[in-house]
DNA sequence: TAAGTGTGAGACAGCGTGTCTCATAGAACG
DNA sequence: CGTTCTATGAGACACGCTGTCTCACACTTA
């Protein structure tokens, strides 16, 4: 994406981050709105509309700014590394801030065909990454297993999702044990 | 719970809910707002916020009409009833008015301690009727499994939610047996 | 210096919230 | 039957948020 070079759009566009990244932090995701954001960032309220005309999208790259290193590069022995990943990803998603506005965006993406874009984007950038550290799993012989690359996904993401966001508990090793005892057969 | 025996607030309340029904199917959990919702009952709209003075509460109700008796009296063999109860539950959350509604209701437990008490409640029967069965099928020697109960529902219903809510793509019959497999060993 | 443009301020219409008052129609009861 | 009781509809009020528009102004860029 390429914005405008005018410094004084690229200060607002900062002003404007910055002051949604707050506002979302301190009181979750329904309090990122056009007014508030414009009122935190000392900057006119039609301004916030000239960069994001719609607040989804502002919350996407207030999201965008932290963006995720997740399952990225796999380590061999990759069991230890994927525990690691998934301990991170749970921790990660433990702050309400943080739950709150995934599900927020994953609701808007159930009627906004924009949001709903770029979260398939998002799935399938994690379900690569799973997949290429499952592929590499089986190529070092650390695992046997032909599970569908969006079934892995599902099966490994799903229930830290499930735990943190509905269950509302810490996802404990334990179930992460469980979680990739259930994608194959581990070696070694 | 008991509410008032006047036939004219079970009036009110009977059209408030049908008219919260329509507009949550065909328009999502967005449309369900006291005002929206009092014009379609034709109803006052102090009325509405009388029955139920946060909007999230009506939506409760809305559901509880429709209750599940989601994995309710487990049968023997007990791997093929929960699997029927599994692919139930999945096509169950498919239309994104049933999606939405159940993220905009995790969403709003975030921030809600009473909705966060009623969510905890349907989770606490989720998970008790999912232990039951499990607890059934290892008493018939069906299958050999330690996990816990919390861990066995996120395991079950965790990757079914991911898939349908946030990977929208629907669950196929082979990854309801890969979860089954995932809760220990199943005999016969 | 002159042209171009992002900005702040604010108007405007609309929808939604949450609380309040008040006359009235209907229910309950002696 | 008449009388109390109460849920209701209508609407006022203050407020927050949306989305669009206009306009003078200051800053950027050529």
């Amino acid at each position: 994406m390429s914005y405008s070079t005018d410094p004084r759009a690229a200060r607002s566009r900062e002003a404007i981050l910055v002051a949604a990244r707050r506002l979302l932090a301190s009181e979750g995701p329904g309090a990122v709105t056009h007014q508030r954001v414009s009122q935190e960032a000392g900057v006119g309220r039609a301004t916030v509309y000239r960069h994001w005309p719609r607040s989804e999208q502002l919350l996407l790259d207030v999201m965008d700014g932290a963006d995720l290193p997740l399952f990225k590069d796999p380590e061999t022995p990759v069991r230890p590394w994927l525990h690691r990943q998934l301990r991170q990803m749970a921790d990660d998603l433990m702050p309400p801030a943080v739950a709150g506005l995934s599900l927020t965006l994953m609701q808007s993406a159930l009627w906004d065909p924009e949001i709903a874009r770029r979260r398939d984007e998002s799935n399938k950038v994690i379900r690569e990454r799973i997949h290429a550290a499952i592929r590499s799993a089986v190529a070092a012989r650390e695992l046997e297993s032909d599970a569908d690359p969006a079934d892995l996904t599902a099966m490994l993401v799903g229930p830290i999702v499930y735990r943190t966001a509905m269950q509302r508990e810490a996802v404990s090793d334990g179930l992460i044990d469980r979680l990739l005892d259930g994608v194959g057969t581990w070696r070694r």
